[in-house]
DNA sequence: GCAAATTAATGATTTATTCAAG
DNA sequence: CTTGAATAAATCATTAATTTGC
């Protein structure tokens, strides 16, 4: 009924104007959204879209745009509700130092960090690369909290998460140690790769990689 | 001792981190983005690489992050000289007011302008932007300030742009209407597209394309 | 002269913003 | 209002300059 219509699939090229995703796509995305997967490599993406390919016309950068927003739009929905819980928090104890926090959140330094504690559990892919001379604390801001694949324990310096403690852990997020898609034994996306390779030494592992194909132009 | 260097281009191998391009490569990439170019789409990428394989080793994605990490500290650089620029006017004038910024301003903005001769500054391009959306306002927040790589804290003060109107009209820029590269009329990149084509509507001309090339994995 | 130690540049990634289609 | 798409800003990481002690 809704499905299959979206971009009107590939001879037109009148209104390729942007992708439409079917429920099942994205139900399948969110789902291996939770699985862990947040900046899928390009063998991932071309993976998860050839799987959703099924469902309707699909491609690569949709693949591409939809984990960054949904990582991004997941977080900041996450912040709002933590500044949420924060203002009820204050007006119920009427804290006048946490007052102010609330009223010049947006501009200084905003409650963005709040980690999640299950990044560290994933030692098994996890390398331990981290900056070669980390031997120097190097985190101005914090950082970003990313998911997997990044940063190990930070000290980080006395922020609000520090004073206010977090009821929301943001993300439950698994360390992606199971496949993308156990239903479809056809695909074999985590499991093989299932390695770090978080040493730049393997390679980049982004998208970009998708249009250059490293290891390719020197003869 | 001042050439020949370089990247060596034929050993390669011996660290595939990170791309090195040659002093020829460099001037060339200078050249074209002082015709205008800023963000080059795929074809234009693609030709660009082309052209510069000749003088060693180089991915699609080098010439596209070269184009946004130079145009971005090509403004950096601008803005850091605009500020340098305010930092002498004030003085000049010994004004009061003025002197305030000053103080706090003097850690953030360090010697490390103009100082080495490397390659950068090309003459007079200094640059601006041209976003395709750029009906709007471009600079919301201003924020950085401190941009020159890794500096510690932030004043946050009310930052003297606000306070002092610029003076030098960002970037000039040629509307890109000539050929890359004018010696080799086997490419024409620019020519043929001149336009604008702000409206997206024609087509999403950006990196992402380069490994999605719709229609071309749906045999 | 030279190599270890520092520092500056800059290539590569990630995140935050922005715009507009639906 | 939601969200796909696109770009800019911020950040990280590695290489080249350079300084420094011998």
């Amino acid at each position: 009924m809704e499905e299959s219509v979206a971009a009107g699939s590939s001879s037109s090229s009148s209104s390729c104007s942007r992708w439409n995703p079917t429920k099942e796509q994205i139900s399948t995305l969110e789902e291996i959204y939770n699985q862990g997967v947040r900046t899928p490599n390009p063998k991932e993406i071309k993976e998860i879209m050839e799987r959703l390919k099924v469902y309707g016309p699909i491609e690569g950068k949709n693949v591409f745009y939809w984990f960054q927003n949904h990582k991004a739009r997941q977080r900041q929905r996450q912040k709002d509700h933590h500044q949420q819980q924060l203002r009820l928090q204050q007006h119920h104890h009427h804290h006048p130092y946490f007052n102010r926090f609330l009223n010049s959140i947006s501009p200084p330094i905003s409650p963005t960090v709040v980690r999640s504690p299950a990044y560290g559990l994933v030692q098994s892919e996890i390398g331990h690369f981290q900056n070669q001379h980390s031997n120097m604390v190097v985190s101005p801001r914090t950082d970003q909290a990313l998911p997997v694949m990044k940063m190990p324990p930070q000290p980080i310096s006395p922020r609000i998460e520090d004073v206010v403690p977090m009821m929301i852990p943001p993300e439950p997020i698994h360390p992606r140690t199971l496949d993308l898609f156990p239903q479809h034994p056809t695909l074999t996306l985590a499991a093989g790769r299932a390695r770090q390779q978080s040493n730049h030494e393997l390679a980049n592992h982004n998208f970009i990689d998708f249009f250059t194909s490293p290891g390719r132009d020197q003869p």
